[in-house]
DNA sequence: CATGAATGAGAGTTCATTCAT
DNA sequence: TATGAATGAACTCTCATTCAT
């Protein structure tokens, strides 16, 4: 991905680890709140008081596990951007070809989406706090797609040229459809809203 | 669309319009200075004081025109979503069916985010910083979307059933697109990007 | 009267006298305007911006009046002053000696304080912001009891000796009880609250 | 009043209390620092870096222990009210009958005002800054001493009827002779202002 | 490891006053 | 005289981070 050239992903390791089994506790007690509190309130709006108070710990002790406001926010982006791709691997293989299997993901992905509603206001918002696991988040997400178009390319089962935009578009469209009927409202089913994709990706509009 | 063509977006209902020559003068001066440090910064690393530095006006003058630095980051939003819409529209109508006219929208649609990159990070900001303003932009965007769809639906351009989710999932592709290849990067055509997505809708990917 | 030696009485003349007509009516707006503006809200919480809005002149008109904020509250202070001691003064000679004199005198200030409530909070309030002029007036008023209070004791009225002291406690009885039954309730007759107050300096409570 | 004894009118309710004894100490020389400063110089012209800088500590502690600048001059008129009825009330139990002991109560409140001078700028200006603060002050006082002349009418020491008016008379009275020879002289002593009410209060001045 | 008081840079906002028109 | 835009000093309050206990 020309476009991703500079992004850091591979900034993991940073942040003290517990060496306790209680530090451990706090550790988790201070993820969680976080993940709610940024869910809520967004960056900006949250604090660490409030966040140490939801998690039940002392202010001091959000600087034990972390170095600032913005690594813990970081860590909860490459957290949350991990879930999300381990949630919809699982169902990428299964029956029929690559426009069911993108239909799958699509569907998992809104189910994902209806658990953890708060992913798109933290990874959102990460385009402004945390640029480089924003840009590792759709970076990789989207190599990940071109490379599945390109694998059912070369197996014939898509009629190509395939190219790097239409990963992109397909990304864009899981997202706004994320948004949509994943966090906005959950009127319809997940297989329906595939089901609308699906048949856009095998036959078009026209 | 063509009723808001002229129409002054920037001001309506809250804030105070200037009433002499010098007045306007001042009030333009602190939105360019606002649309390009709010597009480098973002919101919150943006300063009221920076702005009017920038504007070349005195610091209270800022409080001349607006109510607050949120309502002025409003004011943008609801400007540059009108100047989207304003730059797009024309091209709409033309030679060939729907489906050609969406390509054209989303070749505007580059052009215009190539000549104004900081409309994704003002938009994208929106999110958090003036919710409504946000859910305003994307659910008029979507609306005029599902309208042209249907339209073409009934004319029978289209090979129905046309829904909602259609026009989400349009919109996510062109947005998404737009960013690649309007801000991120500007290494291929847009005419290009708007062919691959017109053979997309057109016959799909199968 | 020792104690207020320094009070500055005789600041009249500052600030600008109209020439005109016109410059008159301004000047009486700005006057009203300002009375109910700084009897409502108090002096800091009052503007210059309101006040003239109140009057319904330009901001800048202000200036042409006054030097300051400040010099119209003190203007202010000295022309209700002023108005009370105008009030006040004609119902003391009357039938009856000094005593049934002094209830009248709280009689006419409790009417009065019941037709400018404003009085209290612009009065109370020069203490701290045209301390002169508070001095003044207290100043002024104490005298004024102090004075009728040794006459009528050289006319054999009262059973002296009368000293300072009297006047400042008839001072503050009038003063709180046109607090209590002038401004804050109207319950009571002034008549029936002067005639308490008539009966305790005739013969005491014992 | 026993009851009140000892009890930290200064934090109830609002405000945080500290928890460990440097939090004590920092309370405390805040309260310290805005006592003399509001004395000094009055609410509005006193600010929080002033405040903070007197009591030598950093300016962001002044909000580790106040909600807001009002909050805390709330608690210190509440506190400074709390210490006048503290300082009169031992001295009302004496010998002789309530027009002795009234006039005990003014000596001990002359004596507290030349003390504490600030009382006055401090409670004066809570009428515009505090005033819920303000009419509690004074109505509990006069209640306080429409309640003994109630049981001295009773106790057939005072030829009555006796009302609320004769309360708030005497309050205005004491009020003004503590502004006169309290702060602004001291040239009487106060037992002699105390003879002078007496003589008033029993035998009138006719 | 945990605690919570202390720190202070920095931000947004107000408004009396000035002054060009 | 009248107007209202322009000015900028001053102020309150926030909060991430540090550190003594």
């Amino acid at each position: 991905m020309v476009a991703m050239r500079g992004m850091d992903a591979t900034m993991t390791g940073e942040d003290k680890a517990p060496r306790t089994e209680r530090g451990r506790r706090t550790l988790r007690a201070l993820l969680d709140a976080a993940r709610a509190e940024f869910g809520e309130k967004g960056f900006h709006d949250s604090s660490v008081v409030s966040i140490t108070s939801r998690a039940g710990v002392a202010l001091g002790s959000f600087y034990t596990y972390f170095d600032s406001k913005e690594s813990l926010f970081r860590a909860l982006v490459k957290d949350m951007s991990g879930q999300v791709r381990d949630h919809v691997a699982p169902v990428l293989p299964g029956v029929g070809d690559q426009i069911d299997a993108e239909g799958r993901a699509l569907a998992a992905f809104l189910l994902f989406a209806r658990q953890h509603k708060e992913i798109y206001r933290i990874i959102d918002e990460a385009e402004f706090v945390a640029p480089d696991a924003w840009k590792a988040h759709y970076g990789t997400t989207v190599e990940r797609i071109l490379e599945r178009l390109k694998a059912a390319e070369t197996r014939g089962e898509l009629s190509g040229p395939i190219d790097e935009a239409h990963a992109w578009a397909i990304m864009g469209m899981n997202v706004f459809l994320g948004l949509r009927y994943g966090v906005l409202g959950e009127e319809r089913a997940v297989e329906d809203i595939a089901e609308v994709v699906n048949r856009m990706l095998r036959k078009g509009l026209g």
